[in-house]
RNA sequence: GCUGGAGUCGUGUAGUGGCAAUCACAGGAGACUGUAAAUCUCCCGCCGUAAGGCUCCGUAGGUUCGAGUCCUACCUCCAGCA
């Protein structure tokens, strides 16, 4: 390959949008990629699971047909997935695509997993299963006495035990922890009146309903149970409680608005604290990104 | 209309003579580097940054040193009977 082409596509910028569930950020980053040629790498840790199309509200067929995703359909509802994993599979992605000379769009409402890779998240330890087994058997005030035994400072979240127990399997470990956004990137987060999301999460349960999600959650439970951690998320253990008899269709919907409306809040707090990201509506942050790729020369 | 039961925070509840507001949900703020659509923390009658102050158990009386709790009447709701 050519010096100047290495250097062209050395410099192709890493497109980030970000925002709550249900505040469009699919549909910015499908107009913007279609538009500049670029490929969208979706930072969702719930999207990555097969078969969970309906209930994650996986980007359509067509969608996909439209601008190249990556980023679904990784793994199986049982088996595990770390941000660690996400982190390695969304960088090698973002060399591949723009070895091919195109643009890499990192999109979605997974914090952890945007800030893995836009913040360069250096990993602690793995979590060896066994052990992890053990301590969550344990209660917090016993893990308190392990971690005083083997020095291990405690985190700020030291009423958590899973964040506990994580510092543990580190071996207290100091992470380095800079918020400092990795070179080449545009950050976007869509910005949305807090009632037009309630509203647009409302019409979403209404689709997900009508798109079958009773059916796909009873599919999901035949093949692999109610008990892992994909279906313990989402709309799944609502529609459980549905097919139980414990609620009606009524109040599934109602309640999974309210969760929806809840997690969107937590992505919110979430991105709050990441200073370099632009916030702006849906049409001033496609405006922007058209006129950042404009000018950046690489078409 | 009669008989019974019930009325406590935005909601559902706990409290059955001794500082009302327990628990849960909803709501708000926040934390979170290998589970993250997960998990966790704090606030949550009113005023106040806080210390603290003020209010308050359907309404009005009564009994009592003391009433959300007991009594009487009324109002509302829910059952049952007409």
């Amino acid at each position: 390959m050519p010096d100047n082409l290495k250097s062209i596509i050395h410099n192709l910028p890493l497109i980030v949008i970000v925002g709550p569930t249900s505040s469009g950020k699919t549909k910015l980053a499908i107009d913007i990629a279609k538009k500049f040629n670029g490929e969208i790498i979706c930072a969702d840790s719930r999207t990555i699971y097969r078969y969970m199309d309906i209930g994650t509200a996986k980007p359509s067929l067509a969608e996909r047909a439209a601008v190249p995703h990556w980023g679904l359909d990784i793994v199986d509802p049982v088996q595990k997935y770390s941000a660690s994993d996400f982190k390695n599979y969304a960088n090698i992605k973002i060399d591949e695509i723009r070895k091919r000379g195109k643009i890499p769009f990192l999109v979605g409402g997974s914090g952890l997993y945007v800030d893995s890779v836009v913040l360069d998240y250096q990993f602690g330890d793995e979590a060896d299963n066994e052990l992890r087994v053990e301590l969550e058997a344990l209660d917090i005030d016993e893990l308190y006495k392990i971690c005083a035994v083997k020095n291990i400072k405690l985190p700020e979240n030291y009423k958590n035990k899973r964040y506990v127990i994580r510092c543990i399997e580190n071996n207290g470990k100091v992470l380095n922890t800079n918020r400092i956004p990795i070179n080449n990137c545009i950050v976007v987060g869509i910005a949305t009146d807090k009632d037009i999301l309630i509203e647009r999460i409302a019409k979403r349960t209404d689709e997900l309903m009508s798109n079958g999600i009773i059916e796909e959650s009873e599919f999901l439970a035949i093949k692999f149970g109610w008990n892992n951690e994909s279906m313990k998320a989402n709309i799944y253990p609502l529609v459980k409680l549905y097919l139980e008899h414990n609620i009606t269709e009524k109040e599934l919907v109602n309640l999974n608005n309210i969760a929806d409306w809840q997690l969107a809040k937590r992505q919110i707090t979430w991105f709050k604290r990441d200073k370099f990201i632009k916030w702006l509506n849906r049409e001033d942050a496609y405006k922007y990104l058209c006129s950042e790729l404009a000018s950046s020369d690489i078409t």
